[in-house]
DNA sequence: AGATATGGACCGACCGTTCGTTCGGGCGAA
DNA sequence: TTCGCCCGAACGAACGGTCGGTCCATATCT
């Protein structure tokens, strides 16, 4: 037979496990202030072993980020995001972007915290940026076609989906009850109102 | 003649004008990949002498993230905060709110950036917290009230409430034209959608 | 008025600590 | 024996913070 499924028999495990317990860290303290002292504490090895597995620390941050923009540029990708009428591409969107969020949390969260200290994370503000163009030209297509109310700024109301939509990584934990419907849910509070009038 | 008003003759200027520049480098930087002599370097003094006017680093946060705490909660106290129907008061605090974000900017964006490190970290998290538990406590009363339509869960409202309007530290820069109506336009996208079906 | 003392603002040099990173080697499975 | 994985010890650099002292406008003394 080929080679088996290669499994982690230690704790720390391979690189992927390495890497989502570093996010993690650089989360909860932020990541200038985690020392690669405490991420191989939090892995159950020397900080010697974890250049093993990666060059640095930049490098872990790097692998991080390009998984969350990998995630949040697929969404553009899907076929139901690129055809139609510009309000239904824009709720599809939404909704994927939600999803994306919700199952790279910790990458995503990463994502949003950058600040451009680096070349690395220039090159994440860049994407970033990139992504929400993409959807600051939906809502202007919308507004066009007649498909939303005429009565709003396409640049405002890009921003503040965005907003809204990232602020999800603020408190959203997998796991949690009531928020297997989070996508739909942010969805109609971009369409009808957060806190919508009776 | 009694003494007159003591004026900075220096370009670095006080404790008011040392903390200002502070926290922009905070900002841009981060807070712990910014050091003392980063913002030495930018006030246009020494290390040392930065030392004369703050006991520290941690002195600057605090300071920094005091004078927002001061202004968020000053919104709550407001008379028309306190008074009439739950929705409309919901209306006036958000308003206000982005009123405080727009005019304390650096010191709110500084606030919203907090990771919980230090104790100061921790004490700003726990007045965040406060604040955003009054608006939950809002939303909830306006449901109750039948001022807002049912189908909404109160905590997730509140969320993506204080999500949306904390978002606009991402990008709202003073003095840029189309910004005036900022606060009337952020509830009316609350109360009616941010990307509104005609 | 002129001499002297005071105190705030500022500075260069330096301290101990911690940082990210490197190096040479140990150890068990194949 | 090789190779992947791991380790303790150490490196130079940068960090937050301290120290003794200079400068100078103003207040006080003679």
């Amino acid at each position: 037979m080929s080679s088996p499924v290669k499994r982690a028999r230690r704790p720390s495990g391979g690189r992927d496990a390495l890497l989502e317990t570093a996010v993690g860290e650089f989360i909860s303290r932020g990541y200038d202030a985690t020392s690669m002292e405490d991420l191989s504490r939090a892995a159950g090895i020397t900080k010697s072993s974890f250049y093993h597995h990666f060059a640095g620390k930049e490098a872990l941050l790097r692998a991080a980020l390009e998984r969350a923009v990998h995630g949040l540029f697929g969404v553009l990708d899907l076929p139901e995001a690129r055809t139609g009428g510009p309000a239904d591409r824009l709720r599809v969107i939404l909704a994927e972007q939600v999803r994306v969020l919700m199952t790279e949390l910790p990458y995503v969260t990463l994502l949003l915290r950058v600040r451009g200290n680096t070349e690395t994370e220039r090159w994440a503000l860049e994407r970033r940026r990139a992504f929400d163009a993409a959807v600051r030209a939906l809502v202007s297509e919308a507004v066009v076609a007649g498909e939303v109310r005429s009565d709003v700024d396409p640049a405002l109301a890009a921003r503040l989906l965005s907003g809204t939509v990232n602020s999800i990584v603020e408190w959203y934990r997998p796991g949690r009850p009531g928020t297997a419907t989070l996508p739909e849910d942010v969805v109609r509070a971009a369409f009808s109102g957060i806190v919508p009038a009776p």
